[in-house]
DNA sequence: ATAATTCATGTGTTCGAAAACATGTAAGAA
DNA sequence: TTCTTACATGTTTTCGAACACATGAATTAT
């Protein structure tokens, strides 16, 4: 098998008796090339398990490309500044082998915009489009607009199966709220209330938060927790009710713990509990804003669950590279690991470089 | 500054009014250039932020690399398995850059063993070297061997400082006893006893316990923990006092929790729990060992830390090729998350790559 | 003074694949 | 027949850096 050199063109060409020139036509497709030619390249191609030299082909191609990345406005939001984060590490990455990203944001409260930014996006004539398509219904028209113009494109965050994205990088959200409800109950003996918060100035992203509480529900539902009640609240911070919703939310005194769906959301929760004295409360949010982090390490919030932002967004990116430049085939779907972040183990994730 | 294309060789011996054949000189530190040329050269360099081209790099240096991969025999423990699997995947990433990763292997329980294979992998003159060195002390004087050899290494699992190597990948031990004493603590209100289990054949990783115990002590001599006590225990599964000694800890009617600090203790730990119908004893132990998986689905062990064995291994391969075929600088030392496992998130553990 | 040596510097080839380019051959049109 | 046109096939250049080699000047040895 690695006997000595690895197999170039040049040798298979020798071998089927033909020019590199026609291997080359064969190995792209590009036709004209006979029949009989074609099948003496093929056979050999079959024989000799050929492994085209990347680093070569790479060089050879010397290709420029352009990818277009799409995300919430950064600064509507700690978890997108994340995302932003990881789509400037991959510049970093990517630059020096040609690769030029051009970051396009949208408004994250608004659905109109984020039309109008992809649309935006594909009039530049990317390579490729690496996008967070937070609007599910709204993103499916756009799809077939990418399909038409035949630009690759990597889902992240949100996936929208119909779309037949390249790839899509994302979590498991229905089993991120069965994780939550396991580490709510854990080690919970009597009966009581257990909450699911979502709070949110918009109901945008509404099918994440779904997903979580479906999720959650479902693990209550097995076996041998039916003294647990589960209660889900809608809030709206910028709601005049919010306050006294939330109030007496945090002084029912069956309540267990608090499952927060939205990564902003736990530190408010928190604040509250922290106000009322309620520690006991478990509480349980979203990824590592440094809000969280706050309450996190005072021990008001015990556990939060890591959606990665920065690694999805430099995954999403990579892939894409690797797809276009490396001609690689990727995964159809990465789904993330659900880390547990806790008071204790925390220090390890902020230490850690992607990798 | 990306304003077309990137700067190359030739553009900078342009600049400075050189050869390309100096500038590769001046790049490489070959010697043969004049005061007046070197200083020119590099005060174009200096003013452009050169970045050379590593895919050209790459092919231009047309070399091949071996590495030699050390660790302890993967059929002897399933732990090292996983780490031979990410050798594996490193060799099937790695192979069609021209690199090629010799696996040598050493008794797990042979100290002598270690040494040499240690000597027997650098006979072999390899490019580089991973390694495993579970053998403190006996690993010492080989890295000496290494330095006065040249040969670059990466150590993974098991650091030595003193050895000074490229680059280290694994995890804070200390800190990973911290996290397993704050789960077990979670939610206790009640005193009681938490038991650290040291469980194997031989003490040779000693080093590691003692840090994870140390780790889990600390957690509890912190504010408001003096009710708990902790106990710890050594304990070898060959040993004809072994069951009862494990029975009769079980059987300790103020027992809240158990700590196994090896991988494969915490699936014995667990059977000694069901067989006593003890499963409200918390247990937490490391590593997705096929049988630890068993007992996380029943909820006998109720956390695994996990240590990623696999990663370790092939990341410690990357590092080292990085560092061979690209002349990347990496860092001195990658510590692992402290991943908590639950019966919940581990699936997505299980499905998600390595990247 | 001439050959030998040293050393700065420039030129050319190489890596493997991609892609532009050149040649050759057969079928159809004028 | 001769000129296109189409298409199969072979040749050459290119990518950017590494490195072997060639050149030419200054120094030293003889």
């Amino acid at each position: 098998m690695d006997l000595g050199k690895n197999i170039r063109i040049k040798d298979i060409a020798k071998l089927a008796g033909v020019s590199v020139g026609t291997v080359d036509r064969v190995i792209h497709n590009r036709g004209r090339v006979s029949q009989e030619a074609l099948k003496k390249v093929t056979s050999v191609m079959e024989q000799i398990d050929y492994k085209p030299n990347l680093i070569a082909r790479t060089l050879g191609s010397n290709k420029n490309y352009r990818i277009a990345a799409i995300i919430p406005n950064p600064e509507q939001d700690p978890y997108w500044s994340q995302s932003n984060k990881g789509i400037l590490q991959a510049q970093a990455e990517w630059t020096q082998y040609g690769i030029n990203i051009d970051l396009h944001v949208f408004d994250l409260f608004n659905k109109e915009s984020f039309i109008t930014t992809v649309q935006e996006a594909i009039a530049t004539k990317p390579d490729g489009i690496v996008v967070a398509p937070i609007f599910y219904h709204e993103a499916l028209p756009v799809f077939d607009l990418l399909k038409t113009e035949q630009i690759p494109y990597v889902l992240f965050n949100t996936n929208i199966p119909e779309a037949t994205p390249l790839s899509f990088i994302g979590q498991n959200l229905y089993q991120s709220g069965k994780v939550a409800a396991q580490l709510l109950h854990f080690g919970q003996e009597n009966p009581g209330t257990f909450a699911v918060l979502h709070m949110d100035e918009d109901i945008q992203d509404s099918l994440h938060l779904v997903e979580k509480e479906k999720g959650f529900r479902e693990y209550f539902s097995s076996n041998g927790k039916a003294k647990f009640e589960i209660m889900a609240l809608n809030l709206n911070p910028s709601d005049s009710a919010f306050e006294t919703q939330l109030n007496e939310l945090v002084n029912n005194p069956n309540l267990k713990g608090i499952f927060v769906t939205t990564s902003k959301g736990s530190a408010v929760a928190a604040s509250f509990l922290e106000k009322h004295s309620k520690k006991h409360i478990r509480l349980i949010g979203y990824d590592l804003l440094d809000e969280n982090l706050k309450y996190l390490k005072t021990g008001t919030i015990d556990f939060l669950i890591h959606q990665n932002p920065k690694r999805q967004a430099f995954l999403g990116i990579s892939h894409l590279v690797n797809h276009l430049m490396f001609k690689k085939s990727m995964p159809q779907q990465e789904l993330f690991p659900l880390e547990v972040i806790t008071e204790e183990n925390l220090g390890s994730y902020l230490n850690s470089g992607l990798h």
